[in-house]
RNA sequence: GCCUCGGUAGCUCAGUCGGUAGAGCAGGGGACUGAAAAUCCCCGUGUCGGUGGUUCGAUUCCGCCCCGAGGCA
């Protein structure tokens, strides 16, 4: 019994609520695979799952690391692969809830992450960078893996950087781990959730009122207050958080912040969705029209 | 009522010395292996307010009309 349940979908399309039922019906617990639902303290801005929304349902991977730390998907992989294996063995079905792509990754195939990652020559990358320009790293990273270098736009220096640092640190050439293969431990049974974009967009709209409502620029300012964060934490590049930099320090309304987080989270629903579409086995479900095909999905899933 | 300035993409606007038009934003699509809520790439036809006229040809020039802003009365 290796059965794994992922509930997948963009952000403010339902997955939350979906994923307690299911939990719930099959008396098991929720790992949620979110990239700031992790960090404490952060719970305003992230929609993080209230614990009335938990309904008693056990919830993994959330409020696992102060938010001034710093994390990474193969810490994630890692730490929810041990819970995974704790819920088989307890016999329990795993639901897991979230939308961070690389993170359903990290689970779904079998990915090596490079046992490498050396900050210093990060850093010395980011340096060269700055001095030599992107053109030229790209060019650099051509005679060294050029099939990477084909996959990766000049301008994506972050991503440049990275296969760069893979191969001064171990040797590796990450073009040679790109093909991605199932993970054989799991047997997934993977949903998609969708929703008309339209709706989908005022949800978002809504959401970001009630968390304006609820207090977010007070969880902020107490973020501030106690020392917990400064801007440059990873955990403050949310959606929800960044954006309130520029009120803090007196260059923008809080209704231009709202509008921000409104947008930003639109764009990121709209990536996320089209991250999802790549998953060929993923089981597509429109929350408004085929709720009930999802209760039978899931039935089939589980006995067979 | 008169005068002036506007009316061009969903929005803000540019432009065409007459040869049917282009930016930003919005919106859409895509990529993605240790920051991923990050990072990056691609996509612009719209009665150029309406209607007559001049012209081979008008969104561009001229007349009238409609709408908006300001000024004078």
């Amino acid at each position: 019994m290796n059965k794994i349940i992922i509930i997948a979908g963009a952000t403010a399309s339902g997955k939350t609520k979906i994923g307690v039922d299911i939990a719930k019906r099959l008396g098991s617990e929720v790992i949620s695979c979110d990239s700031m639902q992790i960090y404490k303290h952060l719970d305003i801005g992230t929609a993080k799952v209230t614990k009335e929304e938990m309904q008693g349902i056990t919830h993994h991977m959330i409020d696992i690391i102060d938010p001034s730390q710093s994390f990474s998907v193969s810490e994630y992989a890692d730490m929810a692969k041990s819970i995974i294996s704790d819920l088989h063995q307890a016999g329990k079905i795993p639901v897991i809830v979230g939308g961070t792509g690389l993170y359903i990754d990290a689970l779904v195939y079998q990915l090596s992450f490079f046992s490498n990652s050396n900050p210093i020559i990060r850093k010395q990358l980011e340096e060269e960078l700055a001095t030599i320009g992107a053109e030229k790293m790209h060019e650099r990273l051509r005679e060294l893996d050029s099939a990477e270098a084909d996959k990766i736009h000049p301008n994506n220096t972050k991503r440049l950087i990275r296969a760069l640092e893979i191969y001064l640190t171990s040797g590796d050439i990450k073009s040679s781990k790109n093909e991605k293969i199932l993970n054989p431990d799991y047997d997934i049974c993977m949903i998609a959730l969708d929703r008309d974009r339209a709706d989908l967009y005022n949800r978002i709209d809504k959401r970001v009122d009630i968390m304006f409502d609820i207090g977010l620029v007070g969880e902020i300012q107490g973020l501030l207050d106690n020392s917990l964060v400064d801007w440059e934490c990873q955990s403050m590049q949310a959606i929800g958080y960044k954006e309130f930099k520029d009120y803090f320090e007196g260059d923008a309304t809080l209704d231009q912040v709202k509008y921000n987080i409104q947008l930003n989270s639109r764009h990121y629903a709209k990536r996320q969705l089209s991250w999802l579409r790549r998953y060929e086995f993923a089981k597509w479900i429109n929350i408004d029209q085929d709720l009930a095909e999802l209760d039978q999905y899931i039935t089939k899933f589980i006995e067979e």
